[in-house]
RNA sequence: GCGGGCGUGGUGGAAUUGGUAGACACGCAAGACUUAAAAUCUUGUUCCUGUAUAGGAGUGCCGGUUCAAUUCCGGCCGCCCGCACCA
């Protein structure tokens, strides 16, 4: 008699299990190898996604796995709970940011506990707790110490109606989300993390990271962007130059084409250059152009799509080779951050150069001729030529191709005395200043006398107040009555204390050293366990992460390598590291364009309505889910309705785990379907141990066993490789094969036993469910994962496609071991070869031992 | 704009990484069971050639390398991610 496999009843009744034995606990001094398991830890927006689902159904089944293979594993989880959204809900709703994101995890965490992921909860933490924050500004403090702390202007986006910095997503066409003001930019002293420091390192320990994906490493390489080039000067036409209280003798440039040095027409200006600032000053002209520059907006994005815009300063240098007059530009598409914020314009082999010049009437000389073409009759038209080739129209340049061009330039220039050959990165360092209460407090005072001095110690931590408001913008810190004032630590006079905020991209640069090595209250982590369990063995999650947060955490744990807190010679946070796909859905919107649910989008005959209104409703872009474009699904539906097995099983079959998945109802039936199967399949069987190895089997029972051993070398082979959704496919074939399978003897009881471990780390309610019903000793989660014999993995026969002229025609079955020669007479003896070959002359057998046989015939 | 990725039946996808394209699943169709429905089971299901145990086409599009290309190379098209103050 099967009964309907009951989730609702058996899932709670494990989760009670595993709770009360503390099973998921980890031991810091355990005997076994260890193994790091780690999920980005999620911000408490205050509902789980199916992107929450997705990334911890995939970190569990490592978990997991690892687990059942004799590891330790850790596998903690906490809150990154630090941020915007927080300060957004207290302006638009009311209440207190603590409040709503305390209130957040609370909400979070059931439903988190509801899908029975094996997580180490006691060592959970959320960065805004008042412990972690501590040490966040004690490692502020330490990496002070040790020089990668700094402070420079840097430019905001600030909102002039709202008096207030905005983030870069709160600009929108170029204009304040709430205000509707055009945003201008500003500079203000802001806190600096000296990446840069660590440039070289970052790069070259990406060559170590042989677990991480090679288009994360592409983008990080590229992100730090290290080019060879030259910074050189190009001197006045009219000899040196009073500019501002300074002289100049000419403007420096960098470059990383010095081999087309003939062809620059012009010199650009970036609007932030300290030459063009001194210009603005003297010429209202200049400093209109600067603040249509302001507008465009602080991003590259922004800078990069923005039309060109050129300011003629009248200016003029000298070329250095030929001693012609260049004009000297201001553009609004030159970087202050990158090189000197000034390069030389080459039109002919650069596209922003060439559109910039086409606009103003620049010159356009080619000096680089492609392969092929005839040097009299090139010529540039809207697109810049910037790949191989001859140097031309370049005078002792001419002939060479680009890497001899560069080198000879360079050293031309430095023989010239007018530069030298440079490496240059595209890495900036991390602006880590933010205008806002929802962070951890920058622990320096500001005293007139001392300058910048830093909280002790033993003053640690800075705490938030509670008793602030969000009545105007800001930062409510700026104007709390008694946060700001405080006597200097040094001198003890009155001083002020900093109100800016960390950047909370540092809160998750470190959390996961945390999780290893404890809430201690003296140091961020105890050192020897940190350092025990670190790096994290294997890491899970969103793509969207590849640059920012993957890179602060390496330059993070290298930080805390060199102020002596963390012993990790490599610097590397994350030695395996796996990069998820998103859960997508289609963004539905009615007439007026607002965005709607799906869950409030009914389909009739075709057509799109909304549920209450009945209104036509239009099925937009299948994009990530996100809570401003409704395009959500919420999890509690599904565990509700099928259960957390249900839902972790549809997350993981059928998409591979790094694309995107995008949600449908359908896929979820499919999962409770077959969770139903399963449970029907072991419900009918009588006890019998699922440990047996049925090592006497024959006939039927000997082809079960083969089977189940082949299907559980790709289960493991699919978990291994994080292809879970091939795992799950052969062990639904394992799952077939068992229902077909008569007899309840050995090769059953081992068959089944090794399902019920397979379906394990991806069901884990419904495998403890169905151990306990067959008598398995203790719980399934303790269980050991399943041995392979690999003499049952062999097969004494195979078939062979032929093909004619790489068509396939037939197949062959041969023995495993058949020799060449004797599959090729086989091959040319079959009739359907022969039939095909009819009339022509075989020219040549390709005999490829156990995969193909090919004959080449004309 | 720049950097990175993806594109295979009606749908999600598989293909031991250059060797039988479409495993497995969803959906659909037919049948069995049932008073009936649900559930379950069986069979079929890339497209075209009116018949198929035969032939042809086919992995976004165009071209190339190879005995052999979903896989490698070049060029396009479409979509997605990131672009330093969203997390």
């Amino acid at each position: 008699m099967s009964e309907r496999y009951n989730a609702a009843n058996v899932e709670p009744r494990w989760q009670k299990v595993w709770a009360e034995g503390d099973v998921y606990r980890a031991d810091d001094n355990s005997e076994k190898p260890k193994f790091y398991a780690l999920e980005m830890f999620p911000y408490p927006s205050g509902r789980i996604h199916m992107g929450h689902v997705r990334n911890y159904a995939m970190g569990d089944v490592v978990a997991r796995y690892k687990k059942a293979q004799g590891f330790e594993v850790l596998h903690p989880m906490g809150w990154d709970s630090f941020g915007m959204p927080a300060e957004n809900a207290a302006i638009e709703i009311g209440g207190h940011p603590k409040d709503w994101t305390y209130g957040n995890i609370k909400a979070m965490k059931e439903p988190l506990n509801r899908l029975g992921f094996a997580l180490d909860w006691s060592r959970e933490f959320a960065t805004s707790d008042e412990a972690y924050y501590k040490q966040q500004q004690n490692v502020f403090l330490k990496f002070w110490d040790n020089d990668l702390v700094y402070r420079k202007t840097a430019k905001v986006n600030w909102d002039p109606v709202d008096n207030t910095v905005l983030a870069n997503e709160q600009v929108i066409d170029g204009k304040g989300w709430r205000s509707g003001a055009v945003v201008e930019q500003r500079d203000m002293d802001q806190w600096f993390f000296k990446i840069t420091h660590y440039a070289e390192e970052l790069l070259e320990g990406l060559e170590t990271l042989d677990r991480w994906p090679e288009k994360v490493k592409t983008m990080q390489a590229n992100w730090i962007g290290k080019s060879e080039g030259l910074e050189m000067r190009f001197k006045w036409v009219d000899g040196d130059k009073v500019i501002g209280d300074k002289i100049y003798t000419g403007t420096e440039v960098f470059t990383t084409r010095p081999d087309t040095l003939y062809g620059a027409s012009f010199i650009a200006l970036s609007p932030d250059h300290p030459i063009t600032k001194v210009l603005a000053k003297e010429n209202s002209e200049v400093e209109s152009f600067r603040v249509d520059c302001a507008k465009i907006g602080t991003t590259e994005e922004a800078i990069a799509t923005a039309p060109k815009l050129g300011f003629d300063t009248g200016l003029q240098v000298k070329h250095p080779f030929t001693g012609h007059p260049l004009p000297v530009w201001i553009a609004n598409f030159v970087l202050m951050g990158y090189g000197t914020g000034a390069i030389f314009g080459c039109p002919a082999h650069d596209q922003r150069d060439l559109d910039f010049a086409r606009k103003y009437d620049l010159d356009v000389t080619p000096v680089v001729l492609p392969d092929g073409e005839d040097a009299a009759n090139y010529a540039i038209g809207t697109e810049a030529y910037t790949g191989e080739g001859t140097l031309f129209n370049s005078e002792f340049l001419n002939g060479s191709n680009k890497t001899d061009g560069i080198t000879t330039a360079i050293s031309k220039i430095e023989e010239m005395d007018l530069g030298k050959g440079v490496t240059n990165y595209r890495l900036r360092d991390w602006g880590v200043s933010r205008q806002r209460y929802w962070g951890c407090p920058i622990p320096v005072i500001h005293c007139g006398d001392c300058g910048v001095v830093p909280v002790p110690e033993a003053d640690l931590p800075v705490a938030l107040p509670y008793d602030i408001n969000f009545d105007k913008p800001g930062n409510p810190l700026d104007r709390h009555p008694t946060f700001k004032d405080v006597d200097c630590p040094t001198c003890g006079k009155a001083a002020r204390r900093e109100t800016d905020t960390l950047d909370t991209f540092a809160d998750s640069s470190w959390y996961f050293a945390r999780f290893a090595g404890g809430n201690t209250d003296d140091a961020p982590f105890d050192k020897k366990i940190a350092s025990d369990w670190l790096p994290v063995d294997q890491y899970v999650g969103g793509i969207e992460h590849a640059v920012l947060h993957l890179l602060y955490s390496r330059f993070f744990t290298r930080g805390l390598r060199d102020c002596g807190l963390l012993d990790l010679p490599s610097g590397e946070p994350f030695a395996g590291l796996f990069t998820q796909g998103m859960v997508t859905h289609a963004v539905f919107t009615d007439a007026d364009g607002n965005f709607v649910m799906p869950a409030d989008v009914d389909d009739k005959d075709g057509k799109l309505i909304h549920l209450e209104t009945g209104k036509t409703i239009t099925k937009g872009d299948v994009i990530k889910m996100s809570k401003s474009k409704k395009n959500v699904v919420d999890p509690n539906d599904i565990i509700e309705g099928y259960g957390a097995d249900v839902a972790r099983w549809f997350v993981l079959s059928d998409s591979p785990p790094e694309r995107d998945v995008e949600w449908t109802e359908a896929g979820v039936i499919g999962a409770w379907r077959f969770a139903n199967k399963v449970w029907a399949l072991v419900s009918e069987t009588p006890k019998m141990n699922p440990m047996s190895v049925a090592t006497d089997a024959k006939d039927d029972a000997l082809e079960l066993r083969r089977f189940a051993h082949k299907a559980m070398a790709k289960i493991t082979s699919g978990i291994e490789s994080f292809r879970f959704n091939t795992s799950v496919a052969q062990i639904y074939e394992l799952t077939n094969a068992l229902k077909k399978y008569q007899a309840n003897d050995d090769a059953k009881a081992e068959a089944l036993g090794m399902l019920i471990r397979a379906i394990a780390p991806f069901m884990p309610h419904l495998s403890e469910e169905c151990w306990a019903h067959l008598g398995g000793e203790g719980l399934c989660y303790h269980a050991p994962w399943p041995a392979v014999d690999e003499n049952l993995l062999v097969e004494d026969s195979v078939t062979l496609p032929l093909q004619v002229n790489g068509k396939r025609r037939g197949e062959i079955t041969v023995p495993t071991d058949i020799s060449k020669e004797d599959a090729e007479k086989l091959a040319l003896a079959d009739p359907a070869v022969i039939r095909t070959i009819d009339g022509l002359t075989v020219r040549k057998v390709i005999v490829v031992p156990g995969r193909i046989i090919n004959i080449v015939a004309s």
